[in-house]
DNA sequence: GCCCTGTATGACAGTATTATGACAATTGGA
DNA sequence: TCCAATTGTCATAATACTGTCATACAGGGC
């Protein structure tokens, strides 16, 4: 039995996103382009998550929220633009269970939602994410997420932010390979609708400040011909 | 089996704050809006750790605190918002475990939770309050919480409260990138809802004075491009 | 080898972010 | 109350980063 999700977004174009990459991860989707409508599904059926945006026309997320509080406590994401972060802390006050800032990467989505689900169903067990130091470590690479610091063979690189965005994604997902368009919308957002070539400015960029401590460091970035880019970690 | 933690306040968004970093923390919490309320609940359940507000309509802190402590020895800390501090000993005396001042900042009650539970599940073994001492000290730079006092090459430098708070929260996490919300709401406090550009001139202002005396001492308040600030211990 | 297609590179203009300095508002004492 | 220190905000200057494009280069199929 899937577990079901209701996406709640005024731009339709919003919705489809994240409607293709959660339906392709197993869940069941609904959807909603307003506040009214979303309200009332949210109260008769049993979601297991709602993906809210903040800002629509009518009835806003905070709205919505706050009345659906009342009743039930199903899970809330909140989807809000750069800018209303003001609201922020009013999401929560009405019960909002995290936060996602517009334009957030699908991937990223997905794993807040996981995250929110496995949260509200196994509340006994916790996990000490604490202890979670998020570092990713190979031979001649060490990505330190905490300290926002790449070291090339113990040397430090500086990155700029899109430069380091596009090792940690490629490097959290190694020996995969990624087309342009699918970095784009990871690493650039989903809003950014600009030259697939960027991405290959930024690689070289990229492993130009890698070759200069480690080549070895910069050899794990592989061009595959035809298709895109991916972070080799064998041989 | 994680650690059951009851939040007591009238206002809901400083429970829906709490609940939320100590969530994180793998904390099991349960919330009560008001002293009737948080005594039953207190009473016929077992928690490890019990954050309550002075004040409160009907029955506040004090009263809770009392009636609690006549059947259980629960650990309290207490919530305070300033001004009210002249009940601190009459909240010690009702056996409060710790004071807390609002507005607190969020990653201050998540420490003192976990001091508190350490405590009261060792309490066997005592720790030498020697080690406890909080004085932080690095090559070029030294901060002693205790005395207040800040150090740069062994010279005393003038920093003004929020200064010195800022200094002593990135040196406590070295390492550790943060952004300018975060640092608002832990040296600002969650109730500061200012110009994100007012923690570049507070850096500004204290890498001046570092700078003064140490610049190695200042050094090591980077900025991290596109994200915000970390104290950077290695190099 | 030759051609076609895809990729790497270098330069540049535009954009975004941070540092700085000045000023007004606020605070905390004397 | 007044003064001095501290603090928050803002406009501006100084930097750093990005995206695009034209061109050079490389891979693959024939």
């Amino acid at each position: 039995m899937s577990e079901r999700i209701l996406i709640v977004d005024d731009e339709e174009r919003i919705r489809k996103l994240l409607n293709m990459y959660l339906v392709r991860e197993g869940y069941e989707i609904t959807e909603a382009d307003n506040g009214e409508d979303a309200l009332d599904l949210a109260l008769e059926q049993d979601f297991h998550c709602i993906l809210l945006d903040l800002m629509m026309p009518r009835m806003d997320g905070i709205e919505v929220a706050k009345r659906l509080r009342t009743q039930k406590s199903t899970p809330i994401i909140m989807l809000t633009a750069k800018g209303e972060e003001n609201n922020r802390v009013e999401g929560f006050e009405v019960g909002a269970d995290d936060y996602i800032v517009k334009p957030f990467s699908p991937r990223e989505v997905v794993l807040r939602v996981k995250a929110i689900l496995r949260r509200s169903s196994e509340t006994t067990f916790i996990e000490a994410d604490a202890s979670t130091k998020d570092v990713i470590v190979y031979d001649h690479l060490v990505i330190d997420n905490d300290a926002h610091r790449v070291l090339a063979d113990d040397v430090k690189v500086n990155l700029t932010p899109k430069e380091y965005e596009l090792l940690l994604f490629l490097a959290r997902s190694p020996d995969k390979v990624f087309d342009r368009e699918e970095l784009l919308r990871e690493v650039w957002h989903y809003d950014f609708y600009g030259d697939l070539r960027t991405v290959d400015t930024h690689v070289k960029r990229l492993r130009e400040k890698l070759n200069k401590v480690s080549p070895e460091a910069s050899d794990m970035i592989h061009t595959v011909w035809g298709i895109g880019y991916k972070f080799e970690v064998n041989e």
